[in-house]
RNA sequence: GGACUCUUAGCUCAGUUGGUUAGAGCACUUCCUUGACAUGGAAGGGGUCACAGGUUCGAGUCCUGUAGAGUCCA
């Protein structure tokens, strides 16, 4: 066996087990008849992407999850890949480009593509190389990508399919247009942001009344030229006689428009009237329809106001036209006011530029299985955690709006359908796009290609991840499926994901899984997966969310650098309650790493304190324990293992990894460490002891590594390693994780019966250690380790104390504990195991002593007052569980012997 | 405007069906290089649990309202 270094250097350790991991295969995912499928796919990063923090926690729950299961004896399966994300690699290889001066357009759709694919290969892999320095057991050799050949064949089928079924549409709408990517958005791709611009008054001239005027009040004064109407509420008093009169436009080509009415017109806001722009807005849009009106489109695709807009304003941006508007429009004495105004702007997600409202063709998606969608979360076949965000989803899904499913970018997947050649693809109707002569849908596309057009459209990114829980196991091809197990590990059974993406995603997918998983089957068989935790939000110190604008989001692999990745992962976890965000903070990083070289120490005292027994099965470890040498130090520390592995089991159980995380660092950093290992030190000098505390160390270091590994995989691979706890040439994996019942049962085998009452008498005994280190503190001899003390006491307890005595004084730091039955004038302390005295030879300070202990006779005092207060109560004893009245005497009892102790001691003092 | 979350020690946060004297990490003070670990050990200071009501024998915990912070949806 080799000798445990000092200190835990996390590099080379890290770099040998992953690379022995991958060398083994020891992450794929296999079909094991008779063993419990667990699986789970990755939220696929960006093929952009690289590492952030939020990768860092969300990936590390993952593999928490999948070690577990695989150390429970699960047939566990990671998929992991990356996602093509339309909008924002196209946007990076365009940047990349402009940089050598070419651009987009100038290159074509297919030489375009060539570099991207280039981009892809060269820097594609980042990620994921990154994910595996963290630790990442996917089985890689399932790596996925959504324009993977296979893949891309699952997503334009569901597309011909759903085309065919009717849920696929060509609608001419309107779109969230964002200018600077020149595509149209979905809904949720659009952000809304608080902005503070200005609201212009501006007035309309009645053509029959000169002089008389119509104020309107806009935000948007650029886009008068395309205003087609004046519209009112029908009911409005104020403007009933001006109905049908027309006004003159004030900005633009000249014109005279309608002053209509409509319900939609809020008469609250501003003088009532509002100016009508159906190109520019969609509820006013939705007022053209009603009334025929025209529809003026004044700017151009990429945001630019063009020739319809009058040629003073032709050709500028949008937010220049304004400008330019609104001093045309003051010039011409039109603008009567302008006020600061604050309202919400939608914002691109991707590009960060205000969306514009835009009337263009869009392939549209009705989504199937909605209804199906939230039955399977209400009746609890997939469960959130925290459950609340099911209440977001189900609103989400009751108030669905059909998916714009086109985008207008090349790198995606170019939509399966052909036009006919020589088609006006602007006139088609509903009844022409079913009509095969004309509009061609398929995966092959048509037999005589030379007759058609394909669509230059590609798919929304959304469209093509929604599929990811079944096209990531081979679907559609039987063969592919059949290979990859999806029988087996479809539904996958937790998905670990951020709320953000709960619509983008989580419901999406939910609808598709239904849709094609299992036609015909029940919801549970058909459903993608059982359980989606959310993760919270990492933000900075501050609070704001982690960017790379602002720079705040630190480099996962400087701080694995810095840490290790165990002490990341285990600094990262520990952080991260259930479902809240998350502060980032670097010193819990450290206090990871901090805990790992604990863990190491604590080993490599095992390991100097003795030879290694059999360590290599929990059953040899176990027959080396002699339950006739047991001290009550041996039955607490076995206690408190038995209800950490408990602990640990119902925080995975029920998704609270943090709390899983600290129940392992207090039981091993306090129980084992503080108080374990520092009275081993004590039985390891007694022949008559030593092999069983070995045995001991060896039972509590094995279980707590298995327990400790899903957080934290490499070091205690190499610890499990160096300590022998695995057969040579094994993983830590590959052995069965012991739950606490079945710890139990196996002790029990071995005859050992854990005792409660000498559990209880540690408590007694690490409180007596306590009190002498206080009064050692208080009288300025903490570090002496040759002080004397004497007790008072019952012969039991002297009997409890005497029994651990060479413990005691080292955990004291006492030279002796002699028993007296009268001790005056010396500093004491009142133990449950007796009255505990410091013998001071130096002279005591009776008057600092008097107040010491006269602080301890009125806190007692108050205490006892409150709970004689309680048990007085009527009311209480009346209604209290009876268990609680008990405990209330009990501790009466304790506070007044204590109480009177403290006089007595007061007293001697005279 | 609607929904949800949060407000506990200087900081960041736990606190699981209401039940002794409210905890952790970091920071802070004092002491200790004792033969696993100074990435460590020992002791200590620090909280009217945002506020106001209510329910209850008993409220950090349940209910109502108020204030502030944040997220999502319109």
């Amino acid at each position: 066996m080799a000798e445990i270094s000092k200190g835990y250097e996390s590099r080379d350790v890290e770099k040998k087990w992953y690379a022995a991991w991958q060398a083994a295969h020891a992450f794929a995912g296999k079909v094991t008849p008779g063993k419990e499928p667990y699986s789970i796919v990755i939220p696929p990063p960006n093929v952009t992407g690289v590492l952030t923090i939020g990768h860092v926690l969300n990936n590390t729950l993952q593999d928490m999850l999948i070690r577990r299961a695989r150390l429970e004896g699960k047939s566990a399966l990671w998929i992991p890949g990356t996602d093509h994300a339309g909008i924002a690699t196209q946007t990076v290889v365009e940047r990349e480009l402009r940089k050598e001066k070419i651009r987009r357009r100038d290159l074509g759709r297919e030489k375009f593509l060539e570099k991207v694919w280039a981009w892809r290969h060269e820097k594609g892999g980042i990620i994921l190389e990154q994910l595996r320095r963290l630790g990442a057991s996917c089985d890689w050799d399932r790596t996925q990508f959504t324009m993977d050949p296979h893949y891309s064949k699952a997503v334009l089928s569901v597309f011909v399919d759903l085309f065919a079924k009717g849920n696929i549409y060509r609608g001419k709408r309107m779109v969230n247009w964002c200018p600077v990517s020149l595509t149209a958005l979905s809904d949720e791709e659009v952000i809304m942001k608080p902005v503070t611009g200005s609201m212009y008054h501006i007035r309309y001239e009645l053509v029959n009344f000169p002089g008389r005027y119509v104020e309107v009040k806009t935000t948007r004064p650029e886009t008068i030229p395309g205003d087609v109407a004046i519209a009112v509420h029908p009911q409005d008093s104020r403007y009933a006689e001006l109905l049908g009169q027309k006004v003159r436009r004030p900005l633009g080509p000249t014109a005279e428009i309608p002053l209509i009415a409509d319900t939609a017109v809020d008469r609250e806001f501003g003088t009532g009237a509002l100016k009508i722009t159906p190109a520019h807005d969609k509820a006013d849009f939705e007022v053209g329809q009603r009334h025929h009106l025209p529809i003026i489109d004044v700017l151009s695709a990429d945001g630019t106001l063009n020739e319809l807009a009058g040629p003073e304003l032709a050709g500028l941006d949008r937010f220049a036209g304004r400008k330019k508007a609104a001093e045309l429009l003051k010039a011409s004495g039109a603008l009567v006011a302008e006020e600061v105004y604050a309202n919400n702007v939608g914002y691109s997600e991707r590009a960060d530029v205000p969306i514009e409202p835009r009337l263009t063709w869009q392939w549209w998606l009705r989504y199937p299985r909605v209804e199906e969608a939230k039955a399977a979360v209400r009746a609890g076949h997939i469960q959130f955690h925290p459950e609340r965000w099911s209440k977001v989803y189900l609103h989400w899904l009751e108030n669905i709006q059909d998916w714009c499913i086109s985008r207008q970018l090349w790198w995606g997947h170019r939509i399966p359908v052909w036009y006919r050649q020589g088609l006006d693809k602007e006139k088609l109707t509903e009844a022409d796009l079913r009509d095969p002569t004309k509009v061609h849908v398929s995966l092959d596309g048509p037999a005589d290609p030379e007759n058609w057009v394909q669509e230059d459209d590609v798919l929304d990114t959304w469209a093509s991840s929604w599929l990811w829980p079944f096209a990531t196991m081979g679907w559609p091809d039987e063969a592919a499926m059949k290979q990859a197990g999806l029988d087996c590990f479809y539904p996958t059974t937790t998905l670990v994901t951020g709320p953000d993406i709960i619509f983008f995603w989580v419901a999406r997918m939910i609808m598709a899984g239904l849709e094609y998983m299992r036609p015909g089957e029940s919801l549970d068989r058909r459903i993608p997966f059982k359980h989606v935790y959310f993760t919270g939000i990492i933000r900075d110190a501050q609070g704001r969310k982690m960017s790379k604008s602002l720079g705040n989001s630190p480099d996962p692999l400087d701080l694995i650098a810095k840490y290790g990745a165990d002490g990341l992962r285990f600094g990262i976890v520990s952080l991260a309650p259930q479902g809240q965000d998350i502060r980032f903070q670097e010193d819990r990083i450290e206090s990871g790493k901090n805990f790992c070289n604990k863990l190491w120490n604590a080993c490599r005292f095992r390991q100097m304190s003795g030879p290694a027994g059999d360590n290599s099965k929990l059953t040899t470890i176990v027959a080396r324990l002699d339950p006739a040498r047991f001290d009550a130090d041996d039955h607490a520390i076995l206690d408190r293992l038995l209800a950490t592995s408990r602990e640990v089991n119902r925080c995975f159980y029920e998704f609270e990894f943090s709390a899983a995380a600290q129940a392992l660092y207090g039981f091993f950093w306090n129980d084992f460490c503080d108080w374990y290992v520092e009275v081993s030190k004590a039985k390891l000098q007694e022949p008559d002891t030593k092999a069983n505390c070995l045995a001991i160390q060896d039972l509590v270091l094995r279980q707590t590594l298995l327990l400790l590994h899903p957080i934290i995989p490499f070091i205690t691979e190499e610890l499990w390693s160096l300590l022998g706890y695995g057969a040579p040439g094994t993983f830590i994996e590959e052995t069965r994780i012991e739950n606490a019942s079945h710890l139990a049962s196996t002790s029990l085998a071995h005859g050992l019966v854990l005792d409660p009452a000498a559990i209880a008498s540690v408590e007694r005994l690490k409180n007596f250690a306590l009190q002498a280190r206080v009064l050692k503190a208080e009288h300025n001899v903490a570090s002496r380790r040759d002080t004397s003390f004497f007790v008072t006491t019952t012969d039991a307890d002297w009997a409890v104390l005497s029994a651990n005595l060479s413990k005691l004084l080292r955990m004291a730091g006492a030279a002796t504990v002699v028993r007296r039955e009268q001790v005056d004038g010396a500093p004491a302390a009142v133990t449950q195991l007796g009255t505990l005295y410091l013998d001071l030879a130096s002279t005591v300070d009776v008057g600092a002593e008097k107040v010491r202990l006269q602080k301890e006779v009125d806190a007692l005092a108050r205490h006892i007052a409150g709970t004689e207060a309680r048990l007085s109560n009527k009311a209480f004893t009346d209604k209290a569980p009876p268990a609680v009245i008990e405990g209330a005497r009990k501790q009466l009892a304790e506070q007044q012997a204590k109480h009177a102790e403290f006089e007595r001691l007061l007293k001697s003092l005279g």
